[in-house]
DNA sequence: TCTCAATAATGGACTGAGTCCAGAAAAGCG
DNA sequence: CGCTTTTCTGGACTCAGTCCATTATTGAGA
């Protein structure tokens, strides 16, 4: 709801020049409410992966392979506003917001790759940076996902592909 | 001179709890001067890391290979503010912050080994997937080096191990 | 239907970051 | 010394984000 609201507003006056206060207005509720629903602006975009990230951590915690987990990330989800973003990057002018954001994300997943593959018995540092391909892997994914249309192809495809680099022939990066 | 009036605060009241118009005062200059020397508080300690990956990708961009640019990262190179940081990371309650500011930064540097690697006829898809490894390593070398103290070992020796993971036996990420 | 307690929504005040600008200080130079 | 150019500074402003007290709203039980 406050992210349709968002949306609308990022397409018609672009993300930068979009305040808290219009969106809550659009939302028809007011600012305090916006920040019961949402930590922030960006939250609007991001909170679906967000929770996502969290649930792939909490299965690399519970044991299940790296790989297998960030595979997950792609059942059951479609971050519509996100996508959206994506798609219309230019319109919305918020190139910049999404490289910043993307690589939090990046990082965070590489964290739990990392942790994951320290517990299967690789190398704390190689773990680290095999972790960071990871990451950036899943986010490349999302970006493309979204960059081609959210219904093209199911994101697990692009996943897939991005995955496959890790595990390529020749690498020692699985 | 600001960078050290801030890392004095931070180590004396952390770094969430100090604001800028402290830093300014410490440092003996109005709140406005402070603005015209630094981007703000987190930039006096990236700011010296931000200017070396600037560095960075211009030299790729002239043609230098992604892992030879980045083993420049550690040419003259100490930025103590930002050492300081990562050795006292929990005194100055700066762990949050580190986390994110890091992860701009090895975003951005991946960024610079993807446009290498692209270049060099890498698949993009692989070029950016591997690129996420070089970010990720130069992120965790800078970190081992400052966490170890930064007198210890240089940090071009912590960056070499760091890069060996990515050359390293079977590796297809070179 | 009425009452009451729990929860949700709201307005308003507050702090801090960051931007902008006009004027003051200072530095360089003839 | 006078002038110009640069640097520094205070002050006003916008916006994000937090906090709290107050006001709906809701839903269960009598």
């Amino acid at each position: 709801m406050l992210a349709e609201a968002a949306c609308e507003l990022f397409l018609e006056q672009g993300y930068d020049e979009t305040n808290v206060v219009e969106i809550a207005a659009r939302a028809g509720v007011g600012r305090s409410s916006f920040f019961n629903y949402a930590a922030g602006k960006a939250d609007l975009l991001w909170g679906g992966l967000d929770e996502r990230i969290t649930e792939i951590g909490s299965a690399v915690s519970d044991g299940e392979a790296p790989a297998a987990a960030l595979r997950r990330l792609a059942d059951d989800f479609a971050p519509d506003a996100l996508a959206l973003a994506f798609a219309n990057a230019e319109t919305m002018r918020i190139e910049a917001h999404l490289e910043r954001e993307s690589a939090l994300r990046a990082w965070r997943i590489a964290h739990i790759a990392s942790r994951g593959l320290r517990r299967e018995g690789v190398d704390p540092l190689a773990a680290e940076v095999t972790a960071g391909a990871y990451g950036t892997a899943a986010l490349a994914a999302i970006r493309a996902w979204a960059a081609a249309g959210a219904g093209t192809a199911p994101l697990a495809d692009h996943l897939e592909r991005a995955l496959a680099v890790l595990s390529g022939p020749g690498s020692s990066l699985d």
